[in-house]
DNA sequence: CCCGAACCTGAGCAAGCGCTTAGGGGTGGT
DNA sequence: ACCACCCCTAAGCGCTTGCTCAGGTTCGGG
């Protein structure tokens, strides 16, 4: 209930983007990159979307791949937040699995058109950019990884190959921002509930998640 | 046992693509696009790759996008006809959808490339050109369905959601063109396994394909 | 020896790209 | 009233893009 700034905010979608101007170019670019790809869009697509002549946008911006950077970032940072949070709640490695997975997918559902610039647009990033980023995405790695070691350990699952089943979980979520689509009959909250029980059924979980 | 023409070329990858230097030009757009994206590979690119200049393009291809076509009709008939063959084995239900796993992932992991392209860069073909690869699509979609429903009618799987599971294997299938490196750790026979396998708990199968 | 077809190239066009620059206009402090 | 400051635009620069076209090379048949 404080003032603007947080490590993520949750209420306003891009809210740490701080001049007003410099958010709505970057929600501009964001639909504008999801629609075409990076490499088809134009900076004047985008300065256009913002209301804006192409020139403004490199007041904000030093270049058009800075704006992918910071998108990207915030993307990862925010997707990440959203996996450790439910990672490291009490619970059983079931619990957790799922819970990570639901809100996972539910994030990648949501935030579609986010999603889909942070996952598919990441080699159009320089070296270093890049490099930052991948770093990022193998925390995320790290994280279900080590719920699905611990459900392991403890008897709950029943995984031969855990790195293996830990790419698939992982690529499973992310492919959901190719297919969702915010027209299509499947809510978030929908999917996210139908991968949970998935990935549960993948590891082996002796419990079913939602016992009904 | 006969000549050149058949309904798919095993032999020979690009085999159909007849004028010799049109295949060269097809093989190199297919590394430029799956390296760089459509979008974001040059005419100049191609042609430089098959060692010929950017005008000798234009004699084989009336355009890029043209280009991207091709490959892509091709590629998505290849992965179709590897889906079908293996769901019209005899045996279990468990046994065909297995069998589709292992085949379509292992098409997708020793392709990689050929399926980056096919894919992910579907938005880069024209209006008429991508409805009618969506065509295509859709029947691998039927393929899946079939089977998982098969499975379900004779007691073999249990699947509480036939369409969304459906879609959840194909996602985590494709999704393996994204991540799949060749200098990796994993051959493609591996990943084929270890998905057929994953993707049978995900079906609730009785009996675990391979019971040692 | 020449012909015509098949194939390819060098040079280049119009258009569009990312990005720069000079300057205009509104706003707040004093 | 004035100035400093921020934000934005019109115009356009240098370059690359997809694509074209006139002409050259190669080769089998007469």
């Amino acid at each position: 209930m404080s003032a603007a700034e947080e490590t993520t905010g949750e209420d306003t979608p891009w809210g740490e983007v701080t001049p007003e101007a410099a958010r709505r170019l970057l929600v501009a670019a964001v639909d504008a990159f999801a629609e075409r790809g990076y490499h088809a869009t134009t900076t004047r697509d985008i300065a256009g979307r913002a209301g804006m002549s192409p020139a403004a946008l490199y007041i904000h911006f030093k270049t058009k791949e800075e704006l992918l950077h910071r998108i990207s970032k915030i993307g990862h940072e925010r997707a990440l937040y959203v996996l450790d949070t439910e990672a490291d709640r009490d619970g059983t490695a079931a619990e957790r699995l799922a819970g990570a997975v639901r809100s996972f997918v539910r994030w990648h559902a949501e935030r579609h058109t986010t999603a889909r610039v942070v996952q598919y647009e990441l080699d159009a990033l320089g070296e270093e950019h890049r490099t930052e980023i991948v770093a990022l995405r193998r925390r995320s790695d790290a994280v279900v990884r080590r719920i699905i070691g611990e459900g392991v350990r403890d008897g709950e699952f029943d995984v031969p190959d855990v790195p293996g089943t830990t790419l698939a979980v992982l690529s499973l979520c992310i492919d959901v921002a190719r297919w969702f689509n915010a027209q299509g009959s499947r809510t978030p909250d929908e999917v996210g509930e139908l991968y949970a029980d998935l990935v549960l059924r993948m590891v082996g979980a002796r419990t079913p998640s939602g016992q009904k």
